[in-house]
DNA sequence: AACATTTTAATCGTGTACGATATAATCATT
DNA sequence: AATGATTATATCGTACACGATTAAAATGTT
């Protein structure tokens, strides 16, 4: 038996089940919106700023546009957001927010802190949070530029 | 503009955003078994012991029956695994390395190691991975205690 | 201008995740 | 022993992820 094959020594399994867990969490918190924790996240960048590319929301969320394409024509439907061709290039696509998409945010402004809350029961303080954050930024970066 | 919404201050994206890397980083390296991540992880599980029931392997990676059902349902159809009725209990599903799904731990047995080097390239110490495994767990045991 | 090349999205197929439900087998009570 | 409650998996439907391919449009070159 090989150590290193143990599931207890393994860093990814744990973050692949922090990461499920969460957005778990989340679930409750996005329901009455109406959203998935995807969802939500493109929201959140189309709430910083609006009226971007596919490529512009494929680029910060890091996904591809063949898992974008068919959670933006999902919100489309929700009428959460609108799409048309870019007139500049035709081959892009332009996506929106409806009112109905700005004004969740409304609504989304306590999640934030709901999660937080739901973490901080546990004994992750502050400054354990920001350490996880910049080990997790480090991890991202490595693997984002090892295309 | 509400700053707890911005991307950038958002933990859990980061963590969601880490485990998808991983795992496509782990792609290449699964390939040449035949297998993906989560059945990878099954592997661990039952590399470590061997005969067990659907539901151990569900606490284990803490995912529920409708994922791993299917799951091992093509891991049975790749011939790694085999199932069989419970003798005791006839609900139960007894799961069983077949001799190919032992004998891939051998090809695997490089793979952490691989991992671990492609991670270390970044300014990612032992110390770091040390202090990320830990409040890694404190989140997950924090979250599932929330059932 | 005509055409090969590149770029950008969308489409397609497979494999997870997961809530909700169904099925079947055991257990607890009567 | 019969039956209602519980438990262990499996099934179903929806929504991601992602590699591979396709389609359309802009760009570069001759």
């Amino acid at each position: 038996m090989y150590p290193q094959l143990k599931l207890d020594n393994q860093v990814c399994f744990r973050l692949y089940t922090a990461s499920r867990l969460i957005t778990q969490a989340y679930r409750p918190l996005l329901e009455p919106l109406g959203i998935t924790y995807p969802q939500y996240l493109v929201l959140l960048v189309l709430w910083e700023k609006d009226n971007l590319l596919v490529s512009d929301i494929s680029h910060r969320l890091e996904l591809e546009s063949n898992t974008i394409t068919p959670l933006l024509q999902r919100m489309e439907k929700e009428g959460l957001v609108s799409r048309s061709k870019g007139v500049v290039d035709g081959r892009q696509t332009l996506v929106s927010l409806t009112k109905k998409g700005i004004r969740l945010q409304e609504q989304a402004k306590d999640i934030p802190s709901c999660m937080t809350g739901a973490l901080s029961h546990s004994s992750l303080c502050e400054n354990d949070a920001r350490t996880l954050v910049s080990t997790l930024d480090t991890i991202i970066n490595t693997l984002k530029s090892n295309d």
